[in-house]
DNA sequence: CAGATATTCTAGAGCAAGTTAGAAATTTTA
DNA sequence: TAAAATTTCTAACTTGCTCTAGAATATCTG
């Protein structure tokens, strides 16, 4: 109703993207990957389109090829790692389960996702985008985060997590994932078995109501 | 030996900071504070000079009257920061205990700091400053990183922590923090107790070894 | 191979933000 | 209150980055 139809293959706007070749997609999701990697680290302003182009072997110029200009580029990036986010999410509710288990298997097909994917674009500040854009983005992310709560009040309801304020404690698992797609690039040899074991024990155990220790 | 005599009270560059008047030197703090403030929100590029001297009833050109430039303005941030997070990070050392007890009070108390005189300046990325800057921030960083460690680890030879990776087990503590320091100013009625009943039950009851559960 | 289409490049315009110089305004001191 | 010192402002300069226009190259199709 709110006209927002962007199921279709590419935005119908009156854009730039000229045509639609069978590679063309393809380039423009490792834009989107390497565009998410670096503002990941650098953030909006300081990821120039001279170095998202440089880390495909692109001049900037090219870039405007594929998306009409920064705002775009990001805004997709946004748009691209909700919709990862979503179907992670979706993927590990409709197995069933405990609150607790269901969490844990997100946490861990998230760490798994983005290790194969590359990392999520995670960020709190959008002032860089349009109003509408970041409307857009904020009701998304707003729809996550109560999915996410809703997931621990389950889990708090059948018995598998301790009580606690679940807004806040999504809040600081989401921190906890903020800072490895920050942190993560940065280091060597860290696998999601090794990630997954330490939040395991940082932001899983204490939630659980079960058993006591492992 | 490397010439690092920054005790002093005020750079004694060829800079800028003219004299120093008993004001000057809370200006130049509450100017620190805005800084760290917008500069967590938006990070280092989208935080201009006019909004910051904003944020005091300045223009921009004012605070070339306490730094030479943005580089050292947010540098000096940095400074504060680490400065501050040490000082906690001491004196609740000091105090002795388990090393779960440690961490705990670390952690209430930082948050307590936080409250009280602003977030700190947490930022993973720091190509916008000069390569000594940046040194000399990833020592100081890398030490106070080092000194969370070896207090988990001790909670884990004293029996009060789980074993686990204290370095993965530290970042994961840290991204918590970072992404509260940009969460929380977001939102209003969140209280230092609130947020350490969620990191107690998130971030640390995890860890526990003794009690299972509160 | 030739023509058409898709993709990338070079060169430069325009703009936003950092920075500077020097003039005003404020505060301090005598 | 007057002079000196401190602090802030206005206005303009400079730089780096986004973005455009059009040419050049690569890829595809018959």
């Amino acid at each position: 109703m709110t006209g927002e139809d962007e199921t279709v293959t590419a935005t119908p706007d009156g854009h730039k993207p000229l045509s639609h070749s069978p590679k063309s997609a393809k380039k423009r999701d490792a834009i989107l990957r390497a565009a998410t990697e670096i503002i990941n680290v650098k953030g909006y302003a300081l990821a120039t389109m001279t170095e998202i182009a440089a880390a495909l072997d692109l001049r900037d110029a090219a870039l405007y090829y594929y998306f009409p200009n920064k705002q775009a580029l990001v805004f997709a990036c946004h748009q691209s790692s909700l919709e990862r986010f979503e179907r992670v999410l979706s993927e590990t509710n409709q197995d069933g389960g405990a609150g607790f288990e269901r969490l844990e298997r997100f946490l861990r097909a998230l760490l798994v996702e983005s290790a194969r994917n590359g990392p999520l674009l995670y960020f709190g500040d959008r002032s860089y985008l349009d109003e509408d854009q970041r409307d857009a983005i904020a009701a998304c992310s707003e729809h996550l985060t109560r999915r996410l709560e809703r997931i621990i009040q389950d889990g708090m309801a059948d018995g598998s997590i301790t009580p606690c304020e679940s807004s806040l404690v999504v809040q600081l698992l989401l921190g906890m994932l903020i800072w490895l797609a920050k942190w993560v690039p940065t280091v060597e040899g860290v696998t999601v078995d090794r990630l997954m074991a330490a939040i395991g024990m940082v932001g899983l155990q204490g939630l659980r109501n079960d058993a006591p220790q492992a």
